[in-house]
DNA sequence: TTTT
DNA sequence: TTTT
């Protein structure tokens, strides 16, 4: 009976933390920019950029893609969900932060934009649409020319 | 490398179809109607109402959720992905229909406006989110029950 | 080149607060409740369910809107973006605060479930989308100026 | 009372054409790909790749950039709403097709990516959060002060 | 702290 | 075909 739904597209602005727990469980964390175009209004005002640093978590898989692939600069997809934690501070007072839990990430730009990063790379890492669980091959090949290979585009509708 | 996401909100048209397909698979098909305001622009234009049908498809768990709650003039949230599928017509012409296939979704308005349901019934039904969490630290008590029924499940096509 | 962008369904846990500013802009914050079901995984671990509460602002139009209409318990629909300011409490040490700001609410639920709301009430404000068009024709012409109306500016803080 | 939104990244699959309406309104039809990794399920059952078309419309600026910066392989994000129209073929008969009517339209990847493009290039059209460009709000009253000054920085909430 |  |  709720939704609770982020997306975020952005450039990371340091190279993702990542541990692992002792059950091996891996999680990243990493911020991410994005930034609303300033402007100067009809009465002269001007307003400038205005830019928001997102706290991101991943767990698991997705964690280790960030791991593997994500470094300062790199653009982002992200959907997710909102959530604010406590937690005590060094005085013994209770902070709250705000971080979006990463559902699903996926790198954007092309393939060249990624040097660090082989097919799988470039390749998304979805902790909620993966429909089967087990999800063999991570992304795959057949991902690199995301494109080309769509020669249903002939048979394509209009 | 890709994203496919849509989100709706209306109301249901008619009471949605169900079947069962021979592994017992539930699908069922209805139809929602969202409408954007029409306005009277500055230069006097009129601009009517605009209502757009989208074509919903459930599956599994989803499907019986629809089955059992959902009915003409049902608010719903959905959110799920767009696909277009092909048929041949009765001239044997190749005709294409694109529908939202539906991940998510979510009964609106309160428990009295769903009668027929349950507390299950007002819940969600998610094909994706599902037992992603972790973050430990609930976040506080005050809104326990602030939903009901939502009881998961997920499930999953084909 | 980037996108911020929040998408929330759950219940206000309080009547929102409105003020209006010295340039009777109006302002509205509220606190609305998104809940997660929890479940059982395989090996037996149960899961609780996770209410999140998030911190919402609304301006002018907007706010105005909930001044009206939104009350404790409204079922609420919103898009809009994150943003986090600081402010300095009362030892002088800088604290974050992440809200959603919204630039579209909608009220869900029938008309029943919003007495005080007249057919506008149960309708929608939309900082962003406002006059979008509808333009029943095809793609052409009559669609032209489409999109003129659109401007928008709304919105923004700080 | 309705949401109609849609979420898409991609590519674009072939140059967009753009064309100008008499009153050199400006109006570009592309589509873009979108693909859904297969997998192996449990079972063994394989479900390959799936690719997905959309057929993009875009008015007026967002038309624009995409006549100067979109081209064939361009990677997209595209916010906007999902219409369709209907259209007679040559045999009279009644053919509907389904678009996605931009609001929102960036240009992802790097720089480097998008060589054509000087720093507006790379930016983002948007039809709807676009606080600048003049154009007065038509549509609602509420809205109408919409932008202003914005001096209420100071006096922000809480 | 990123990016344009 | 829904809803407001």
């Amino acid at each position: 009976m709720s939704v609770n739904k982020v997306i975020l597209v952005g450039n990371v602005g340091k190279d993702p933390e990542v541990r692992y727990l002792d059950n091996d469980v891996a999680v990243a964390n990493f911020s991410i920019a994005t930034t609303e175009r300033g402007y100067t209004s009809r009465d002269g005002q001007t307003v400038p950029d205005r830019t928001e640093w997102h706290n991101v978590v991943a767990w698991r898989g997705l964690a280790k893609v960030v791991e593997n692939y994500v470094k300062k600069g790199t653009q982002l997809f992200i959907e997710g969900k909102i959530r604010t934690r406590s937690y005590d501070d060094k005085d013994g007072n209770k902070r709250y932060v705000t971080e979006v839990y990463a559902d699903n990430l996926q790198m954007l730009g092309r393939k060249s934009d990624n040097p660090g990063s082989s097919d799988q790379a470039g390749g998304a890492m979805n902790t909620s649409q993966q429909p089967a669980q087990n999800a063999p091959s991570p992304n795959n090949a057949a991902q690199e020319d995301t494109f080309l290979g769509n020669d249903e585009s002939d048979d394509l509708p209009f």
